[in-house]
DNA sequence: AGTTGAACTTTTAAGCTTGAAATAGTTTCT
DNA sequence: AGAAACTATTTCAAGCTTAAAAGTTCAACT
């Protein structure tokens, strides 16, 4: 009887390193997917449209919000602190592609926005994009995608809650 | 009889950017659960080791092979341009965590080792680092897991295949 | 031996990223 | 009103990242 809980505990220990090493090797294949992927994209942006991934993503964020993003709210909504975004969209401004306005009367603040040529520029930016993620994906049927997209959400918003 | 076609592009239109949207919402979803992860553990890397996420992974790669990897191999391994592996085991070489030493009579060549230093320290680290991924993907279940993961190592070799 | 081309690595310039410190503006409390 | 606390953003230093150019060494051919 006194091997009992050390059979279990052998048991369970077994059973926490199996699942540990299953997650761990998850983990490893998403983050050499995304690696992947973005490495893809992040050449194609550069060679057809002379942009990189980390304005796409601003661009993408604005565009969904026409009135307008804090810097904090782009920052969030992007999973990167504030100090990254001050330089993207500094660059973005330079090339016309978004404006910095204030707003509320709250001067701390800065509203940005895209601009007309942003709008256009993303535009064009998102299609061929879509299509490159189209293409890469390829292989996964739209059922396995929904599939893993329900999975990865419900991770998230487990996380998120908690964070 | 002159609308059969229509109907069949419409159809195939339809089902094809339903298909396309499903895969780019789950390349939003991949990327954005890689960048939270990625984000928790580089912070709990610098916190706990003073180490970086790109130094760990060197160090990943380097542990699998005793005998020591080419500069070249090793950005291979990773995804990661050949610059970029330079810099990083610079720094590993100046914290006495792997040493550069010629092998083969080819002076272009360097092999990278681990030290023994080097080896105790990632040991400890991907001990922790196991602990975390465990932790985040908690509310996967191993069989989950490991269907995911079967799903993107299938994605990948078609890719590599071609590529 | 000399040249040519390939292989391996490093250097460089530009940009992305973070956490922490610095700035500036707003709100709350006394 | 004045001080203290809080909010929003920018600046800074250090490190990561890439593509392209430069440097070094080797192999093969003449």
């Amino acid at each position: 009887m006194v091997t009992a809980p050390a059979a279990a505990a052998a048991y369970k220990e077994n059973g926490k390193t199996a699942d540990t090493k299953a997650r761990l090797r998850l983990w490893i294949r998403l983050l050499r997917a995304s690696r992947f992927i973005e490495g893809v994209t992040r050449e194609r942006f550069k060679k057809q449209f002379n942009a990189t991934l980390p304005r796409f993503d601003v661009m993408a964020a604005l565009y969904r919000k026409p009135d307008g993003m804090l810097m904090s709210e782009i920052a969030r909504f992007l999973i990167v602190s504030n100090g990254n975004v001050t330089g993207i969209v500094d660059r973005l401004v330079a090339e016309g592609f978004v404006a910095r306005s204030q707003r509320d009367g709250d001067r701390r603040t800065s509203f940005i926005t895209l601009t007309r040529r942003g709008r256009a520029a993303f535009a064009a930016m998102a299609a061929a994009h879509e299509g490159w993620i189209d293409e890469l994906l390829g292989g996964v049927s739209a059922r396995d995608a929904e599939q893993l997209s329900a999975k990865l959400k419900s991770f998230r918003s487990e996380w998120e809650a908690e964070a």
